[in-house]
DNA sequence: TCGGCCATGTTGACAGTGTACACATTGATG
DNA sequence: CATCAATGTGTACACTGTCAACATGGCCGA
């Protein structure tokens, strides 16, 4: 390792992403920042731009980066609870976002930021369709309203979310945010199935 | 109207906190700016520093602002609600919050921001203990369980916030909205007494 | 009424930010 | 081997927060 310094790099675009993926999680959101990426590849700020249109797409590669390594997490449980019933599944689901995000607060940090949800995404397969995919299977059969669905999905997502964002930034205690967290999604299991 | 610009504004501190209020409404966080705030008031940035020991305490004051005006609706809400039930008044709480955020989705951005939510202010009554109040309301008599408060507690504050900031970002239509606060409140409702 | 103090303003500077333009280098391809 | 497109560099501009030194003027005591 430890070669000279070559002009072309070879791979920036994603060592750019792998240094926001650090700076993002040791200095938060203000750590990263494009010359400071840049720097820590070892480029000028000026080759970023050949990989990415702004800052702005780059901070949001790091936020797709961080999205795909909680998605593993969540494939994991959810093979490990194959079998279960949905309500569980979908339990796992909320425990694994709401683990992310205390493990990681300032990589979550970008997860949650709108500006870096792509508009478009056809083929990825995101949270949300994972939470649907679930949530439909607590329909009756043949009987599937998309109003009740909806809001189910809804009450998952933003219980979950909301939950993650209270428990990082106002809950420090780590056994208090477990009493929160089954506290909360037991109830949360209740109003799923209201 | 239309003094001849004194040295001396007068009134400094609270204008810069009215010109960061419109600047937050119309152009969003990365509006709200030193600098910009500093013109809107037609004085020197640094004219800011005899006020705020920093540009981000400014912003603080800013999101206060904002969390008092939302606070004025909850408690004009909650009088119109007085004797109604519990669950009913948490309802209108949690209406009042998600409509904020929906009629002045940049102003707030502010008020969740960790960054301005001030360590420690004792005697300042926030949204925090309203809701708590309201849910002490919901034990049997006599017999409080800090547990079960802190669970239900949890419950209305994280799906409120996370009902208002899923549907900020990423529900445009006002009609879908309107479901989904219907049916995910709904759901809440049977979490609480659950 | 006058002097002076001090709260409150200004100016100018510095470091750091995103980003664009012109230029340099090099890997790959005809 | 020559050339071209891809990729990286250097420099510059406008903007940011913040500080130190200086200017102003409102108020309070003699």
């Amino acid at each position: 390792m430890a070669d000279r310094p070559r002009y072309h790099h070879g791979a920036l675009r994603e060592a750019l992403v792998d240094a926001g993926e650090q700076l993002a999680r040791s200095e938060g959101l203000d750590g990263v920042t494009v010359r400071r990426i840049a720097a820590a590849c070892g480029v000028s700020a000026a080759a970023v731009y050949r990989h990415f249109p702004s800052g702005d797409h780059l901070i949001a590669a790091v936020a797709q980066r961080a999205r795909e390594i909680m998605a593993r997490d969540m494939f994991a449980r959810l093979d490990a609870a194959a079998g279960r019933a949905p309500i569980d599944r979908l339990r796992e689901v909320g425990e694994s976002y709401i683990a992310f995000a205390l493990a990681e607060p300032r990589l979550f940090s970008l997860v949650s930021m709108p500006m870096t949800t792509p508009p478009d995404r056809p083929d990825d397969p995101n949270a949300a369709d994972l939470v649907r995919d679930i949530v439909l299977e607590l329909e009756p059969l043949g009987a599937v309203d998309e109003q009740r669905v909806a809001s189910r999905m809804m009450l998952a997502q933003a219980s979950a979310h909301g939950l993650a964002v209270i428990l990082r930034d106002f809950v420090p205690d780590p056994r208090a945010r477990e009493q929160l967290i089954a506290g909360v999604l037991d109830r949360v299991g209740a109003g799923l199935e209201a």
